[in-house]
DNA sequence: CGTGGTAATGAGAACCGTTATCGTTCTCGC
DNA sequence: GCGAGAACGATAACGGTTCTCATTACCACG
């Protein structure tokens, strides 16, 4: 979880990304959020934390790191894209309505309903997204 | 699946949704849609088709009868909104990542699963979205 | 150390899908 | 028919994202 900047900085060498300290700001930043954050929110983030980095340099960063699997992008809000730093291995996302936490279903085990529905339909499934909308923990003690 | 005006206009009329020319041509331009559209693609069929429709009555109708669960709206393509006429009842979509066609499931049977998944991380599920990515038969003769 | 070529960056304009505004037109119960 | 309220069309406004371009940082090589 708590990721060192040496960390972050291999983390992006690894996917053939130029480890710049623009790129490693807003990857740290990315590291630092539970949840999901979006682009705009991103950047102003940094802007509180002194950082001079530009919105377009943002949204070129979170584009490349999603293209390289290190982010996931999630459009659960309509129009705005949210981003968020996940693990590498295939997985999916649970959602708490009330306060948008966002936690990761490492265990998927649906490959056999998958191949069984889309043949069903004479497809041959190649990928599936799954998305369980409910309520955390501790949106359901209040 | 051959609705006629008739029962588009019923359809309207039982969601509580007053069967104007406008939005009836608006429902039946989307039942004649196989897959899914856009806002914009459904004003541009509407226009060619001789109808005055602004695109402002466009948006206003498919966001009044998605409100309402009358189509749903998918949002695979980054940005750009589309539009579905689907069944009311649950159910999920199967996508072609070649021609981008789409297809109701309509056996789920996942409630298990999910409750599962929900509940070892504390979450009560409330809802889910399934899509599967792959191949249509008729993609793959090629 | 210079130096030159390439990649990255910041500021702000441009873009584009969507929504709001507003004056006009239509609908429907009376 | 008539009047109140809903629906509509044209277009301006909005907001998130991408593009442009001049500037700056990086790095291999001399």
């Amino acid at each position: 979880m708590a990721a060192t900047p040496r960390g972050l900085s291999e983390l992006l060498e690894r996917n053939g990304v130029r480890a710049t300290p623009r790129r490693l700001e807003v990857l740290e930043e990315l590291a630092h959020e539970r949840d999901d954050v979006t682009a705009q929110q991103l950047w102003t983030r940094l802007r509180d934390r002194d950082s001079r980095a530009g919105l377009a340099t943002v949204y070129r960063t979170l584009a490349l790191l999603s293209e390289r699997g290190v982010v996931d992008v999630l459009s659960h809000h309509g129009g705005e894209q949210c981003y968020r730093l996940c693990g590498a291995e295939h997985h999916h996302h649970l959602l708490c309505e009330r306060c948008h936490r966002v936690v990761e279903i490492q265990e998927c085990g649906l490959d056999d309903w998958v191949v069984a529905a889309a043949d069903r339909h004479g497809f041959v499934a190649t990928d599936h997204r799954v998305e369980i909308v409910g309520v955390c923990a501790d949106c359901r003690r209040v």
